[in-house]
DNA sequence: AGGGTTGTTTATGGATCCAATAAGTGCCAG
DNA sequence: CTGGCACTTATTGGATCCATAAACAACCCT
């Protein structure tokens, strides 16, 4: 799994731009259904027009970003059914990155699941879980050597990621409770390397959010009014 | 399933350029290993570079080419692992594209199914059987309305093309019988829109291709030495 | 007064030009 | 004769400029 747009700092403008864009989109600052203007990007990070175009292309084609002719780029709002389908491919992508990644992960790898596990139970702040549940699920697909499988299971996380917190916002502490138990289920399984149980495991967490998710429409429609004078957090500037 | 790169013609000029590329890489007209400069594309089709490149950038999110800084795109050559990862994707998305497709199916769209499946069985020229196949398989997912499926099945269709028309040409005509069988198999659960059936079916069509696939090395080696025109002759330097 | 129309504004799409980098080639020295 | 080095060339990456289409608003006509 090469394919964490995090790692990939150098390279092309173009990536730099879409990683920085794809952050921004993850960590909430850009929010569904807003729009995202080339001129507006490319001021703010010093650089042309140009190099702003070719990475909203490449996120067209992830899936984070929906482009229409001399319309513009915005983030696609998903409606309850498609939001329902992505978690069902991840339902079965995942465990087989899974499977793949577990034969290969070093004991190193391991230990540092288990210090994110014990980081995402002490921690209580939305955005720090965030970041946190990321790194432990993502963290065990790292021994995938599939380029594609990898980018595919990232791709579905992206996606799914602004509703996952808009549904991680609303609960109670108890929804801590039951993540950090499936959690530990599947790290028993990851220390054993018992990949038909990992991936049962695995299979179930997502499936349960899932299924949740679809008793909680109001996931859907918060579009919490952002308003573009004003980025809480804005995008990361040029730096030299 | 909107996301048939041939139904979508119109549009911008990027996506019009990365369809033509697409269609070109699936043909077998540029094929793994080989080269895509910018500006021979771009005079081919009689337009600047520009839409080109985002044309590539298009590609490149798409698995169909891969990028290097200052070196340019070309194909990607799969490792055998690689290839075997992505017929172990097919074997776990398809059949939930098709769980999701088969309510929506209308008789129209069975009956074109039925009328590929006979052309399928009678013809014999591989060309024409890879598009009849390709019609046939993502047309049985065409009532799946989720716009990611669509498009995350179309990607492991097209990024394993290359292969599977080489493994299709090297095998004798009983090759063609199986196949023929097991279509006949998915089509009957199909008709009688029994989605377990019909998931486990298209499984094991993609999973017997797979393991089959895994004893013909010599798919990943031909590399039929396309050549750019006749490099047999040196070129006689500074013709002016 | 309301709705349709037209002019203005704004943002995107495309083309040309220039800079930077990698590969290929020829030359020179050992 | 061979290996290394510098130069040339070809190709990509980026910036600025211009054309085009959509959104917006004011205005006129009904």
């Amino acid at each position: 799994m090469t394919a964490d747009p995090a790692l990939a700092a150098e390279g092309a403008a173009s990536e730099r731009i879409a990683n920085q864009l794809r952050d921004a989109i993850l960590a909430g600052d850009i929010g569904p259904g807003e729009r995202i203007r080339q001129e507006e990007v490319a001021e703010r990070l010093g650089t042309s027009r140009l190099p702003v175009r070719e990475a909203l292309r490449i996120l067209e084609a992830e899936g984070l970003t929906e482009h229409t002719a001399n319309k513009g780029a915005r983030v696609p709002r998903l409606d309850p059914a498609e939001l329902d389908v992505l978690y069902q491919m991840r339902e079965r992508l995942e465990p087989l990155a899974l499977t793949e990644s577990l034969p290969h992960l070093s004991a190193g790898d391991v230990r540092q699941l288990h210090v994110l596990h014990e980081r995402i139970a002490a921690d209580t702040d939305l955005r720090e879980f965030m970041v946190l549940d990321r790194a432990f699920h993502l963290g065990s697909y790292a021994g995938c050597a599939s380029e594609q499988l990898g980018s595919s299971v990232t791709r579905l996380w992206n996606a799914t990621q602004p509703y996952r917190r808009a549904f991680m916002a609303l609960g109670g502490p108890q929804r801590r409770w039951i993540i950090d138990h499936e959690h530990r289920l599947l790290l028993d399984a990851i220390d054993r390397r018992d990949s038909v149980d990992a991936e049962r495991y695995l299979a179930g967490h997502i499936r349960r959010t899932r299924i949740e998710l679809a008793g909680h429409p109001e996931v859907f429609h918060p579009a919490p009014a952002r308003r573009r004078s004003a980025p809480a957090v804005p995008l990361p500037t040029a730096a030299g």
